[in-house]
DNA sequence: GCGATATACTTGAGTAGTCAAGCATTAATC
DNA sequence: GATTAATGCTTGACTACTCAAGTATATCGC
């Protein structure tokens, strides 16, 4: 009883697995976490390999808070640095630090060895597909 | 630099996608949190709406000491209740309680009418796909 | 039918976030 | 140019998990 739309029956799927996802890249990144793994990457893209910590936030889907709190081990073990913005004295900058960049590296060779084995190559098209539906449902959320 | 794979993209927009999706479900499901929902809906599937606590953490994609916290609180307010099976005294089954299928029924509706206007209805079939595919890599992992 | 192994669940200690409130600083309005 | 509002970040108190270890029961091989 109780018939579930195939959208609601969507984020149910789409919840278990991502949490089974997120569960086995935590321990698979080299002692990276998942999340920490992501910031590098978004600061490895970014301009001068830094950012604000607000945009870190909105890159990522987390809180603000929630970005200082991950941010504050990253920095103790040295795989980011902080720097201040002279203009406005609100923002504190994220830079990629040079620990950081290799954890980086390490962690991206390993995450793509994993992808290789979680996506077969006659469904990658199709990933790509799906990475674009993604990206524009989140607009409507 | 350093380019990522379109796999490896997937997941970091999943990841993203998810964040957010669990965080508006979180607060919009009349007190309920997403997790309770799912539980719930689980209960509501099964047979005689009873489950062992193992089969829900493997339906959900939790481990089975979440299941424990997760449903401690619901059992207190009576969302679900506790009964032993008399053929395995280590099993105790988790059963839905009235409360909780009152519950649910109103945190299905609310989500429905979320999930409505999350995927417009030309995305529907492409929204199928994805829970098709999202289920035979989640076999991969 | 006894010991070894496996299963179902819980618990302790810790991590990863949330939200609401607070503190600086900057921008906008008048 | 003083007030008000908005922005960027942090903090306190809390929830929702995780993993590793523990307890209890069941099953298997002999």
């Amino acid at each position: 009883m109780n018939r579930i739309s195939s959208a609601v029956r969507f984020c149910l799927t789409i919840a278990k697995f991502q949490a089974e996802l997120n569960r086995r890249l935590d321990s698979r990144l080299g002692g990276l976490g998942f999340n920490e793994f992501i910031i590098l990457y978004h600061l490895s893209q970014a301009d001068k390999f830094k950012m604000r910590r607000v945009d870190l936030a909105e890159k990522i889907g987390l809180t603000a808070s929630g970005v200082t709190r991950l941010l504050l081990p990253m920095e103790k073990v040295g795989l980011i640095k902080r720097e201040i913005n002279e203009r406005d004295a609100r923002v504190s900058y994220v830079v990629l630090a040079p620990g950081g960049k290799a954890k980086f590296d390490e962690g991206l060779e390993r995450i793509e060895m994993f992808t290789e084995d979680l996506v077969p190559t006659n469904k990658l098209k199709k990933i790509e597909e799906l990475s674009g539906l993604l990206s524009e449902l989140e607009k409507n959320i």
